[in-house]
This record gives C-alpha cells, sequence and structure tokens, in this order.
DNA sequence: ATTATCTATAGATCTATAGATAATGC
DNA sequence: ATTATCTATAGATCTATAGATAATGC
C-alpha cells in the first residue's frame, strides 16, 4: 500500500519515540525489534527499511531520548520564576522522576548500559551530557562565575545520576525515598558552598 | 566422576566468583549459562544442580561482588594511615577503578539494571548499598558527629556512583578523566563543608 | 547406590534477510 | 513502476530439562 508523502518518516519518527521509551523503562537488551514494532503498530519485516541494525535505532533514541530530557526539565525550570537551581534539583530528584524512567533523564536509566555499546552509541550519549550539563550551568546562580560554573555543573550532574540510580535500584521503599531527599540536601549544598 | 567431599560446595563457589566479575564486565543479559559454566572448565547441562534458576545466581552474585568491592575498598583505606575519606574517594574515583570494573563497584557496574531486577535481587543490591554507606561512615573525620555521619555518607556514595558511571559511558577520554578529577573534588568539598 | 558432571535437546526467543503484497502515481 | 509494509524464515542464541555416564563409597 502507498501512503502520502512523508509517511516513512513519520513511522520512522514514531519507532525512535517509542524506543526511547520503551529503552529507559526496560532496558535495551529487553526490548526486541518484534515487540517494539507491535508497539507502533507494525510488524517486524519493515524494521530493517528504516535502521541498518538495531543499534542504529539505539544510537538514536539516546539522542532523542536525551534532548527531550533535557526540554522537558528546561521547560520546569523555565516555569519556575526565580530559584531555578533548586527547581532544576526538586524536579530531577523528584518521586514523579524515579518513577517514571521512560519520560526522564537517560543517564539515570542506562548509564550502566551505555559503558558496554559501542563507540559511536557512547557518542551520542555524551553529547546528550554535554546537553545537561549546560541546561545545569544555566541555573547557576549569578555568584559562581568562570569555569567554577561548568566543573560544578558536572559534579552536580553525578550527583543526581547517582541518587536517582541507586533510588531506583533500592528494594526498600522508605530508603529510596531517603536517597532521594538527602540527593536533594546534597545537591544545594555544593552550589551553596559555591 | 565422583568428588572429594565438598567438591561440588567449591565448584558453586567457582561459578559465582566468576558470574561476579563477569556480570560487571558484561552485564548480566549479556551472559549466559553456556559462557558462564565454560569459564570455569564445565558444561552447561550441571549449572541447574547449583541454582534454581540463573536469576538464583544473579542474587548471590551481587550479593558476592558488594561484599568483596566493600572488603578491597575496605583494604585499601586501612593501608593509608590517616586521611581515610581521601584515600577512599582517591581509590573509588581512580582511574584504574573506572577500567577494571569486573573487580569494583557493583552499584557503579550494575545500578542501572539492577532497578529492573525481581525484588530478591535487588534486596541483596540493597545489603550491599548499606556496607558500602558503613565503610564510608567509618572513614569520615571525627569532626562529623551523630546522624550527619550517615547521611553525608549516602551522599557521598551517590555522587561516587554517579561519577563513576559517567566516567564509564562517556566516549571522549578526556571528559571522562575530567569527570573523575571533578568527582573527587566534589566529594573532598562535601566532606569539608560539613 | 550415590554423586557430579556430561551430552543432547526442547521450546522460546533474538537479529536480520528474502521476497510477496497492495496501494498509488505515471 | 514504485513504495511501505507484510509474511515467512534462516541461523544463532537463550534458559531450562531429561536422562546418560563415570567414578567412588558401601
Amino acid at each position: 500500500m502507498r501512503y502520502e508523502k512523508g509517511h516513512k518518516e513519520q513511522t520512522r519518527q514514531k519507532i525512535v519515540e517509542a524506543a526511547s521509551q520503551r529503552f529507559r523503562a526496560d532496558g535495551i537488551d529487553a526490548v526486541g525489534v518484534v515487540s517494539l514494532m507491535g508497539d507502533v503498530g507494525l510488524t517486524q519485516g519493515g524494521f530493517y527499511n528504516h535502521f541498518g541494525s538495531k543499534e542504529d535505532l539505539v544510537r538514536e533514541s539516546v539522542a532523542m531520548a536525551a534532548a527531550s530530557a533535557v526540554e522537558r526539565l528546561g521547560a520546569r525550570v523555565a516555569a519556575s520564576r526565580g530559584e531555578s537551581y533548586r527547581a532544576l534539583v526538586n524536579s530531577y530528584l523528584s518521586v514523579e522522576h524515579r518513577d517514571a524512567p521512560e519520560a526522564g533523564c537517560v543517564a539515570a536509566a542506562l548509564s550502566t548500559e551505555m559503558a558496554r555499546r559501542p563507540v559511536e552509541t557512547r557518542a551520542a550519549f555524551t553529547d546528550g551530557y554535554t546537553d545537561m550539563v549546560e541546561l545545569i550551568v544555566s541555573t547557576l546562580p549569578d555568584g559562581i562565575r568562570g569555569k567554577r560554573r561548568r566543573t560544578l555543573a558536572m559534579a552536580v550532574f553525578a550527583s543526581l545520576v547517582g541518587s536517582l540510580s541507586l533510588s531506583r535500584a533500592v528494594a526498600d521503599p522508605a530508603l529510596s525515598d531517603e536517597i532521594l531527599s538527602l540527593g536533594r540536601q546534597s545537591a544545594l549544598a555544593l552550589v551553596d558552598a559555591g
């Protein structure tokens, strides 16, 4: 069957969008091509007309997930007049973010899997890392200046990723909440200290 | 063939030991039973005489990996007279640790995969988390007292895990080194601040 | 007879490919 | 004729099970 112009590109975008969510939610290895194509209402045979390999999709999905998570978080920060750093920390280390990995930060969802991916995929992840650091920089108080802005943002991001990853990994819900709560305090302290 | 007493238990321990390294190095899903049994010089058929399922092995391997990583790090801290917190941070966020995940911290190697494991496996991970936090507490300066010791140690651990995970995930070696270096500074600053 | 490990295989995946089909534009 | 998707399948995994084998203790 032939479709209107742009249909194939739309389908491709739907696949990337679905993959970016499924990978974050279930892990990359757990999501097969058959199941993924089923998510967008197609069968597996068409997959390789859109992507050269599953890894090509992984790379694109990581880039898309990172961009969308940065945008989402940026929007929340922009919505909170003043105190943008506090808004970023509270949003990142929220129970909502912890419980919705499919829509959240790709680093917190996939960092340990990324470490084992081919260099092209890790390069896409690195771009996302850089964008997130830049977002954090943009929320820092004016009092922090020069090179210190970027290095502090990098340290903050590591702290956020570690706290969220651990809060998802532990089995005890009270401990998980505590990790989030202490992570927020600690991230605020890092910036107050300067 | 019949073996001396204790042979089966020895074999079991060898499997757990090999698994704890392979899982950290390659990820849990990437290590199959056939390949794993091959690592210890056996064939796959015997596996289910030792473990009820692969997940049972994952749970035991996580517990063993956590215990061994805490012991290893504890030994380094003990070897450095004075400045034990600094020794812990420098050892955890070292290039050597980054480049040898098979012998290192299970949280930095597997946290995002842990988040998707059954609750029994995550409970084993949680025990390892607690042991690591206790080790960090033991290295804190005397000036930090009471509840603050544990909460600070938890914040430090999150920061260490985030820094190491990210340093392994990014594709740019210079950026990876920088993440480790800033992570060390930031972890030291957290404790200096209080 | 007991034990630890072996070979062999079931059944369910996985990624990837080949070629058929159906709808539209020319 | 072109296009996007389809069905079907190859070949390589994966976890798990069944039953054979060989070495030792009784």
